[in-house]
DNA sequence: CTGTATCCTTAGGGATACTG
DNA sequence: CAGTATCCCTAAGGATACAG
């Protein structure tokens, strides 16, 4: 995305330009929260994205420095991807929109209700214990190694 | 927008079904940052959308709730929008929007600048502010009364 | 001023097959 | 497993004209 691309150079607009499509999100949230790390993993999620838009987004989210990709030392045929810096400074948005949403339907399905609740009760504090567990490298899930 | 439309009912998802396109959180933002109130205001701001746009998206976001429009008092052939409860409880998106895009490139320009400097000394004050100041029906820009 | 209506183009996306 | 490559269709969007 070039600069001369944009359709103004308004800081809301910049994000909605570089992941204001509607799959983008969906596959830093399977990250930051699902503790997704692979192209099958991705595909397996309830939004059922299309492999070729799948593959697109991935490309492009590691274009612009969102993600990082990295082949498995273990399985050489497998591709880990994980969260750049600038992906990890998205988690508070990701944190809104669950508080958002928690507000016009209140959740009251796990392991959904328990982040809602740990966000109302110390937002900042949620956010920095995911973006650490993620940094660490763990494999679970956040929610489910509380 | 039907619940049995929905590509899944992730609280994540959600959000991006309702206002995840282009244009709906540049209104939003029009409304809530920028001071504006009619259609003509939106229709010139920076990134120029189109009349069949606007007005489609208008429609939609009243349908969804996330605005009002009332009939101007003063002159019979002007509409006021404005933003309702779930839009005035976008605003934090919006400031999270602003201070991602200020960490990827720092904004220098005013009144920008002063906005992400307010948002990162105290977020939820100035969420406060604004959400107060709009709700008082206020026609001069937020961040031109400070 | 606040929209509709229309025409047309393009980007996004679903389905499916195929490959290293 | 991790993608590419097609084909095809639809929704999104730009341009412009027109209307109350």
């Amino acid at each position: 995305m070039r600069k001369s691309e944009l359709r103004s150079d308004c800081p809301i607009n910049y994000p909605l330009e570089i992941i204001g499509d509607k799959w983008s999100l969906l596959i830093i949230r399977d990250i930051a929260i699902s503790g997704k790390t692979s192209y099958s993993e991705f595909l397996a999620s309830d939004e059922k994205i299309a492999t070729n838009i799948l593959s697109n987004r991935l490309a492009m989210l590691e274009e612009n420095g969102i993600i990082s990709k990295k082949q498995d030392e273990a399985n050489k045929a497998r591709f880990i991807y994980s969260l750049a810096q600038p992906g990890l400074d998205l988690i508070p948005l990701l944190i809104d929109m669950l508080i958002w949403s928690n507000k016009q339907h209140p959740i009251k399905t796990e392991p959904d209700a328990l982040l809602v609740k740990m966000a109302l009760e110390n937002r900042l504090q949620l956010i920095d214990t995911i973006q650490t567990h993620l940094q660490a490298g763990n494999k679970k899930p956040f929610v489910l190694t509380i």
